[in-house]
DNA sequence: TTAGGGTTAG
């Protein structure tokens, strides 16, 4: 076997393992061995086929093989391979271990070991270990190297010791993304979210991992709104990502692998998520080979932006292409729901060899709600509340829809237990990017800055798309002075996501899109609005809702009105 | 004389 095929068979061997293909390795392994090939020296076959065996979780085998390599051909790379191994799939005193038994044998410990070993103190939050280990790094001159730093900073972090992890950063003359990184997570555990965002908005340079962790600090803290507010502007920051990742696609063809299509399925449904169905479809369109993961996540792509209709025409060439799974059925039947096929769509649920989930059940309710199905809508609600006793939405759209039929008895009955239980319906909450900074509106807002520009501009708006045809729609809405229309109109016209679009209106150039990110679904009224004005300030209003991308443009919305 | 081992979050 020549050189370049040992290549090939540990190439593979980190595919399989990559991708959790067991059997293929395993058979890879039968055939190396029985050929003697294994034997051969200087191949690093051994290392990448106990690697295969430590990414399938038979850490046994790994060992074994590891132990099988001759003394000769064992060298450092070997050792720290099983170190990491230990390390990452949770043998962390084992990994403690083999690195005391490195030192005794004395075999080269070089920065790369040293990173491992504080990925396990820092695992084990073992500052001990930690401090020895520095001593070690000190001595050896490592300090120099950035990734030897970022993990000993993370072990220090780990361990509260947030004045050594500064230290060490001000030390380090070249600093990394990541070194920025530990330093904002340390900061934002230990001393709290206000510095963390200091931090955070000095740094040069972040990467998902720097936005994760500051979301995530603003979310376990239960500042939701801050969380939503920056994830908004992490969209809109990493637009240009996505325009680099495009010409990655655009490049496809010549050897397509399953890494190629997980970058194209990737993209196919962040697009999607942003908004832009367009471009979403056109790499759809460009990639060579799919999967029905790429097929779903462009089937669910095209639900959320209200193209059902496309789903069903694009249904067999699918077929003919993947075989659908349950994931597939969960994008079909939204979409039946959708259409007002309620009963089909039931039908098809009952009929899935899986349990429905909360999210089938979910979106079949807001189907009913759409549709008016008043007893199916019970009968799901019930299951419903049976599997998550805390979702108050769930009530909520109950409540709305015996109000859009009429029956204000029953609402006030509903309403009124539901005040007993202490259930109080989730805030409506919606962000506008603009300007470099995002603003969040409540409905009635009236904390802004500028509240009184948006109020006016609010009343030209209304005016406006008043006489070109808008009419308030208060069916739904059942005010506490019974037939009180004109408070009823109020109520509708300063909800959050009309706050947020005036605000847009103001602030940015004229035919400037605006993104609205809200945190519940937009309201019917609503929807009818932003319509019109799309129509009549010539404006591309995007809002992401709860569940979907509604496009507003030249007066209609992408989602064809399945709102 | 190259190739195999590494850091941050969820």
């Amino acid at each position: 076997m020549k050189w370049l095929s040992y290549q090939k068979a540990r190439l593979l061997l980190r595919q399989c393992a990559h991708h959790s293909f067991l059997r293929p390795g395993k058979e890879l392994h039968a055939v190396l061995t029985t050929s003697g090939l294994k034997k051969a020296p200087n191949s690093y076959l051994s290392n990448s086929l106990f690697q295969f065996y430590a990414a399938s979780g038979d850490m046994c085998t790994a060992q074994k093989l590891f132990d099988e390599i001759p003394l000769s051909e064992k060298d450092n790379v070997d050792w720290t391979t099983l170190l990491s191994s230990f390390s990452r799939y949770g043998f962390l005193v084992d990994s403690m271990k083999l690195f005391v038994e490195m030192r005794r044998k004395r075999i080269e410990i070089d920065d790369v070991s040293v990173v491992c070993l504080f990925g396990v103190c820092a695992k084990l939050e073992d500052l001990g270990f930690g401090v020895q280990g520095h001593g070690v790094a000190v001595k050896m001159g490592f300090l120099t190297c950035v990734k030897v730093c970022n993990a000993l900073m993370d072990v220090y972090g780990k361990c509260g010791f947030v004045s050594e992890v500064k230290r060490i950063f001000e030390a380090l003359d070249e600093k990394s993304v990541v070194s920025w990184t530990v330093v904002l997570d340390t900061v934002v555990k230990w001393d709290g979210l206000e510095r963390g965002r200091e931090v955070f908005d000095e740094m040069p340079e972040r990467n998902v991992v720097t936005w994760t962790v500051m979301v995530a600090g603003y979310l376990g803290a239960g500042f939701t709104d801050e969380a939503l507010d920056l994830l908004a502007e992490m969209v809109f920051k990493c637009r240009w990502v996505h325009v680099y990742a495009l010409k990655k696609a655009m490049m496809m063809g010549e050897e397509v692998n399953y890494d190629t299509v997980m970058v194209g399925t990737a993209l196919v449904d962040m697009y999607a998520k942003c908004g832009n169905i367009d471009s979403s479809m056109k790499v759809f369109r460009l990639m060579h080979k799919r999967n029905v993961v790429t097929w779903n996540a462009m089937f669910s792509g095209l639900a959320m932006h209200g193209k059902g209709r496309m789903v069903i025409d694009m249904f067999s060439e699918m077929v003919r292409e993947v075989k659908p799974d349950d994931l597939t059925f969960t994008a079909v039947l939204n979409l039946l729901g959708r259409a007002g096929r309620i009963e089909e769509a039931e039908n098809l649920m009952r009929e899935m060899h899986v349990p429905p989930n909360e999210v089938v059940l979910g979106s079949l309710l807001g189907s009913c709600s759409v549709h008016g199905k008043l007893e199916t809508a019970e009968r799901i609600k019930r299951e419903l509340v049976q599997m998550s006793p805390g979702n108050t939405e769930y009530q909520v759209l109950m409540s709305n829809m015996y109000a859009a039929e009429g029956r204000n008895d029953i609402v006030d009955r509903l309403r009124g237990r539901m005040r007993n239980r202490g259930i109080r319906k989730t805030p409506g909450m919606s962000s506008i990017h603009a300007n470099g900074s995002v603003h969040r509106f409540s409905s009635g807002d009236r904390s802004h800055p500028r509240t009184k520009e948006i109020y006016s501009k609010l009343n030209e708006v209304i005016e406006r798309i008043r006489s070109a045809g808008y009419v308030p729609d208060v069916a739904g809405l059942v005010s506490p002075c019974e037939g009180d229309l004109e408070n009823k109109e109020q109520a509708l016209c300063c909800h959050s996501e009309k706050l947020a679009v005036c605000f847009g209106l103001l602030e940015t150039k004229p035919r400037t899109p605006l993104h609205v990110f809200k945190n519940l679904r937009i309201c019917k009224d609503c929807h009818a609005a932003m319509k019109i004005v799309s129509k009549v300030y010539d404006r591309e209003i995007i809002i992401r809702d709860r569940n979907r991308f509604h496009q507003f443009k030249d007066g209609s919305c992408s989602c064809s009105d399945y709102w």
